[in-house]
RNA sequence: GGGCUUGUAGCUCAGUCGGUUAGAGCGCACGCCUGAUAAGCGUGAGGUCGGUAGUUCGAUUCUACCCAGGCCCA
């Protein structure tokens, strides 16, 4: 009764909480309610700003142990999508945990601001419709540049917007920028030292050539432009020289190499011709028309495909047979050039061999052009063969290309390469050479920004570097890397690296670092300069008035544009080899990759810059990076390279420049495919945080798959991520806000140790906690459900850590996710009565403390992953502790430590079982229908393993509160509900039976299980296994309970429950009153009554049992509906409400006073 | 076409160093609770672990091949 007349002053004081939410004598701020999450955010990015907490962040750690992070640097000229806020929400995550934990962790930011995207954003600006090398030249270079320039950070402010809003702290303003002069010079630094150790060279690069526009295209392009087409696909003969015919024991009749290609148009520049030199080979022998012979060379297994069943084989040998073959040229235009000089080749027509080489297509014999392929131009080059070229770069077929179309004498030369190649086959076939024609259908690119345009592969000269002389190194230095996921290091990146080929430098085109090297025009000569004074400085320098005259017409012009195209181009010195001719620049600039890769040194402007060196040095290598996966072979590969060529083996060894990678996969659209801005398969980003937050988006990523693997956005998985850690963590937070101020428990009063952890001072705390009962007292002298959460809080905090410290996201997210809701549907369920105590009690004060700690630690704990909500969180729960200097964000507390040898399994096992006994009990419950207001007499639980009866019986109020049971027993007499299966525990008696464990498990099945299990309770189970005496301990075998029919069980993985569902006339009646008191409730609620209202209910009914029941409940129900009385009543009356219990009907009628 | 990777409940995903009863959340169905209330909670149904073959006493897990998606490269 006390209790009752309690809560209805609690009510109203409840709502005055409410009414007035600013109210000064607050200890906790009230949470407003409804919960805005985004709102919530803004303010807290309005409170960052304020207090500079970022800033404030680092300075607290000036002097500890570093934490070295590098910024991938996005490219500013395009919008930011979702998966960007994925990379920008990993890479906040560790450095905000590591610097909590005590680290030193700068961010700076960066941005990448060459290349061809921002040439062809650019291109699309200017109506330069095709991009083409001539139209931009036409338009004007500098024109161009300065244009480039401006685009680059077209989009900065919306990158700037959503950094900020997504939570990721890092340094924008003093971002380093690859267009910056000091970025350029360090990148020119790198390149020189390179040259000077001549490992940069000039040699061909096969590329998907557009010709029509003079241009290659990239590889993101060209995959756009791929379609069906159908090309011929001809089979020709490749003639034997005499030597070698004779060479193959061939004599009196000639012999040919088939081969198959379906460019007829690269076969004039054909240098050599592929063999697998493991495959097999057959000699065919064919008889001509004439009578005479001839010998056809191609794979054995394609025979059959080209001569048919009754093919006369010669003989078959492998292909490494063939290798040093010589053949005599299809066209004999000109003999090949060495590769690498403007010499006569020495070796070319020749047979050698290639590791592509497969019977898939063709003939099983590749015909090799090295200018027109990719593999081509490796075997040539690494079998010392020549290179020849027929096509000029416009696409067409220069002079020296003598033979005309057969059927109508146009001359080949001057004709477009594939519209040529029906001449060509008409030529083939006069020499007699083609075997045989046919159509081909499959995937060919074409150009996406002119459809009709072919694409070819063309070769084109190029700078490199020798990148493959360093695979070793590579290999050394990545095998050190910490890789998450750690399949990357030895599949997709490891391998990448295993097979490199020398890195293609230099891109002909506008906007990108220019390649430093200048050459004599007369001898040569080259030199690389790393730095615009140092060019200056050269003897004779001419063409700086290039920039001058520009910058003085135009004093806007941004000063880094004078490193660039084509003001650097402009300026030439003296030969120091010959005093007549000038040094002129190369035209290329280089990959952009070279400038991302370079930005361990360059974003510090090293070695140049003043203190550059110090900064470098301290901030090398990094901890820790993190992109998408598809930068492996772009900046993860590149920052490794140049790392590995430019420091080789450090100071400090492998690796470098980074220590560990997180490689995130990919985010997808709602329908599972890549994001589409066309098909706009995604929510905009702005949109989810107005709705949902940047919380719940980071929460996303993160939580319900690890996000190194592709993830499914939806706004419907956000909306579910914020339901499920965030609403749930607010529903606690506010339920403590609310309770804590009615009773006001004030933390202000926690001892030293508590305190010291929300960095506080202790030494400013009076001593209010025996004024107001609130005591602290240490965990172990609290309750078991106290002690328990307490533990599930260590070990979800260990967990977090050993998940953090592998860079392995997705466990630390569930372990938080697991905890939470421990925290809500099971320790704040379960001690609600404890906080609506009337009086201050140990017990309800340690219930305060208990929860107050779960919160603070929660908020530390998940500050780096929603680092929003945490902070909110963290503020308002320590604001008592302000004037004792408690932390004014959570990200200047430290992260929460836990001691394993402080974890009581047991007791966390203990309450495990305890939980599933109550799963169980309530799933009998529900299978026999019978609801849990129903209160029943008796439940049995039935365990498999004794050892677990006692922890069970320690938390028996537990249970029978939560299942309505006023009695729960551990039965005496088990056998008479469960029948007992003994079956053999296989992982533990697997290895040690092998074959035999069959035969134990039939001797286990055959046996009565209850006598088994009886023997086991005694220690352990003897029987006879095939004339062996065997003993099988508790460890040795799995018991299984089943319940036996009758009974209302439920059965589980370590116990069954059983439920007496006998409800006694008493019961019953106990049943009735709480479903009477429901049906009041409910009305209460429709009828919008204040929770204090006090009301006056009349009952009609002509049930005589449940009027008995009101009658004889009438002060319980009382006091549970605050009701000032019951009547029955003889009529139902106007506005009562026709209700049911059972089968019974009622009207209720109720009356607010 | 090649390399890597993924395929487990209607959906999104855990898990398994090989061990015989494969888990979670959402959704669905049913229900509970009604003083965290424009919330909260429970129970249940639902799976030949992509397919085929092999290794093994035992395969969702290992191996090979095949099919489908993704990324990178062609």
């Amino acid at each position: 009764m006390c209790r009752c007349l309690f809560r209805a002053a609690f009510s109203l004081f409840k709502c005055c909480v409410f009414r007035s939410p600013t109210m000064s004598e607050s200890i906790f701020d009230p949470v407003p309610s409804p919960f805005s999450f985004p709102e919530a955010e803004q303010e807290i990015i309005r409170f960052w700003k304020d207090r500079g907490t970022y800033h404030q962040s680092l300075k607290q750690r000036a002097g500890a142990a570093p934490f070295v992070f590098y910024e991938g640097p996005p490219t500013a000229n395009g919008k930011p999508h979702p998966g960007h806020c994925l990379t920008r929400t990993i890479k906040d995550i560790f450095p905000r945990f590591k610097t909590m934990d005590g680290y030193l962790c700068e961010r700076k930011a960066g941005w990448d601001t060459h290349g061809l995207p921002v040439e062809i954003e650019v291109c699309k600006d200017l109506g330069i419709i095709d991009g083409g090398k001539e139209a931009i030249e036409d338009f004007g270079v500098a024109e161009f540049n300065r244009t480039c320039i401006e685009s680059v950070f077209r989009y900065q402010r919306e990158w700037e917007e959503m950094t900020d809003r997504i939570g990721f702290w890092v340094d924008l303003d003093q971002a380093y920028v690859t267009y910056h002069q000091s970025y350029v010079e360090s990148v020119w630094w790198a390149l020189r030292q390179l040259f000077d150790r001549g490992l940069l060279y000039q040699g061909h690069k096969v590329v998907w050539w557009w010709a029509q526009g003079g241009t290659a295209l990239s590889a993101g392009e060209v995959g756009e432009g791929y379609r069906d087409t159908d090309d011929p696909a001809i089979t020709v003969g490749l003639n034997l020289t005499e030597e070698s015919t004779k060479a193959l024991g061939l004599s009196h009749a000639p012999a040919r190499l088939l081969v198959w290609t379906t460019t007829p148009w690269t076969l004039s520049s054909n240098c050599a011709a592929c063999v697998g030199p493991e495959l097999d080979y057959a000699i065919v022998k064919e008889t001509l028309e004439d009578g005479s012979h001839r010998f056809s060379i191609l794979a054995a297994g394609l025979v059959e495909k080209y001569f048919g069943e009754d093919a006369d084989i010669l003989r078959t040998l492998p292909g490494a047979d063939l290798l040093g073959l010589r053949y005599e040229p299809l066209f004999n235009y000109a003999t090949p050039d060495a590769l690498e000089s403007q010499q006569p080749s020495e070796k070319h027509w020749v047979v050698i061999p290639g590791d592509f080489v497969d019977l898939s297509t063709g003939t099983g014999i590749v015909h090799i052009a090295p200018a027109f392929g990719e593999d081509d131009y490796r075997v040539c080059k690494e079998n010392g063969v020549g290179f020849l070229c027929f096509v000029r770069t416009d696409g067409k077929f220069d002079a020296r290309v003598t033979d005309v179309d057969p059927f109508d004498g146009t001359p080949i030369a001057g004709q477009f390469c594939k519209d040529a190649d029906k001449a060509i086959i008409r030529v083939l076939k006069e020499k007699g050479a083609l075997l045989k024609h046919e159509q081909y259908r499959h995937s060919y690119p074409f150009c996406p920004r002119a459809e009709n345009d072919p694409l070819i592969q063309y070769a084109r000269e190029s700078w490199f570097i020798k990148t493959s002389e360093f695979i070793e190194h590579f290999l050394a230095n990545n095998s050190g890397i910490g890789w998450q996921p750690e399949h990357i290091r030895d599949g997709r990146f490891g391998d990448f690296l295993a097979n490199n080929v020398d890195w293609a430098l230099s891109r002909e085109r506008y906007w990108g670092t220019p390649l430093p090297i200048w050459i004599c025009e007369k001898t040569g000569h080259m030199e690389c300069v790393s730095q615009y004074d140092e060019l200056l400085a050269k003897p004779d320098v001419q063409g700086t008035e290039l920039w001058l005259d520009a910058k003085a017409a135009n004093p806007e012009l941004n000063e880094n544009l004078k490193i660039h195209k084509p003001y650097i181009d402009a300026i030439t010195y003296q030969s120091p080899k010959d005093p007549t001719a000038r040094m002129r620049r190369v035209p290329e600039v280089i990959d952009v990759w070279f400038d991302a890769g370079s930005m361990p040194f360059a974003q510090w402007g090293y070695p140049h810059t003043e203190g550059s060196k110090e900064k470098f040095d301290a901030n090398f290598p990094a901890d820790f990076i993190s992109e998408a996966i598809d930068q492996t072979r772009g900046w993860f590969y590149a920052l490794l390279a140049i790392s590995t060529v430019v420091h080789g083996k450090t100071e400090g060894g492998w690796p470098h420049p980074y220590r560990n990678c997180v490689c995130l996969g990919h985010i997808m659209g709602e329908d599972g495919r890549k994001l589409s801005k066309r098909l706009k398969n995604y929510s905009e980003p702005a949109l989810i945080f107005d709705k949902y937050g940047a919380d719940a988006l980071r929460w996303s990523f993160i939580s319900k798959n690890p996000p190194t693997s592709s993830t499914r956005l939806s706004e419907k998985l956000v909306e579910e991520c914020q339901r499920e850690l965030l609403m749930r963590w607010y529903n606690v937070f506010s339920f403590f806000v609310i309770y804590a101020n009615l009773d006001g428990f004030d933390p202000a009063g926690a001892p030293a140790e508590f305190l010291r952890e929300a960095a506080a001072d202790p030494a400013g705390i009076a001593d209010k906690a025996a004024a107001d009962g609130s005591r602290w007292r240490p965990a172990d002298q609290r309750g078991e459900l106290d002690r328990w959460i307490l533990q599930e809080l260590g070990r979800t905090t260990l967990e977090v850590r050993a998940s953090m410290e592998r860079y392995e996201i997705n466990p630390a997210a569930r372990a938080i996710n697991v905890f939470v809701d421990g925290l809500s549907n099971w320790y704040v369920r379960r001690s609600r009565a404890r906080f609506w105590a009337s009086d201050w009690s140990v017990d309800k004060a340690d219930a305060y403390w208990t929860l107050y700690e779960c919160l603070l630690k929660l908020s530390r704990l998940a500050a780096p992953f929603v680092p929003f909500f945490s902070d909110y969180t963290w503020q308002h729960l320590v604001k008592p502790l302000t004037p004792l200097g408690a932390a004014e964000s959570v990200h200047l507390a430290t992260y929460p430590q836990a001691d394993a040898a402080a974890l009581d399994s047991r007791l966390l096992d203990e309450m495990e079982a305890t939980r599933e006994a109550v799963t169980l009990g309530l799933s009998a419950r529900r299978v026999e229908n019978i609801k849990v207001r129903q209160p029943l007499e008796q439940c049995e639980i039935v365990v498999a393993d004794e050892r677990m009866k006692d922890g069970l019986y320690r938390h028996l109020e537990l249970i029978q509160e939560e299942l309505n049971i006023k009695n729960v027993n551990f039965s005496d007499a088990p056998e008479d509900y469960v029948s007992y299966a003994v079956k053999p525990n296989f992982k533990v008696l697997g290895p040690k039976f092998g074959k035999q464990i069959k035969a134990l498990g039939a001797v286990l099945a055959k046996a009565d299980g209850a006598a088994l299990n009886a023997q086991l309770q005694e220690g352990a189970i003897k029987l006879d296994l095939e004339g062996e005496a065997v003993e099988l301990g508790p460890d040795d075998v799995e018991v299984r309970l089943t319940p036996k029919e009758g009974f209302a069980a439920a059965q589980g993985k370590r116990m069954v429950v059983v439920i007496s569902t006998e409800i006694t006339e008493e019961l019953r009646r106990e049943g009735l009153m709480r479903e009477f008191v429901r049906l009041v409730q409910d009305i209460r609620k429709e009828q919008e009554l204040a929770y204090d209202a006090r009301i006056d209910v009349y009952v009609h009914t002509t049930d005589t049992m449940l009027a008995g029941v009101v009658d004889q409940f009438k002060h319980t129900i009382m006091g549970e509906t605050l009701a000032e009385s019951i009547s029955m009543a003889k009529e139902p009356g106007g506005n009562a409400k026709e209700c049911s219990i059972e089968d019974s009907q009622l009207q209720l009628t109720v009356v607010a006073r």
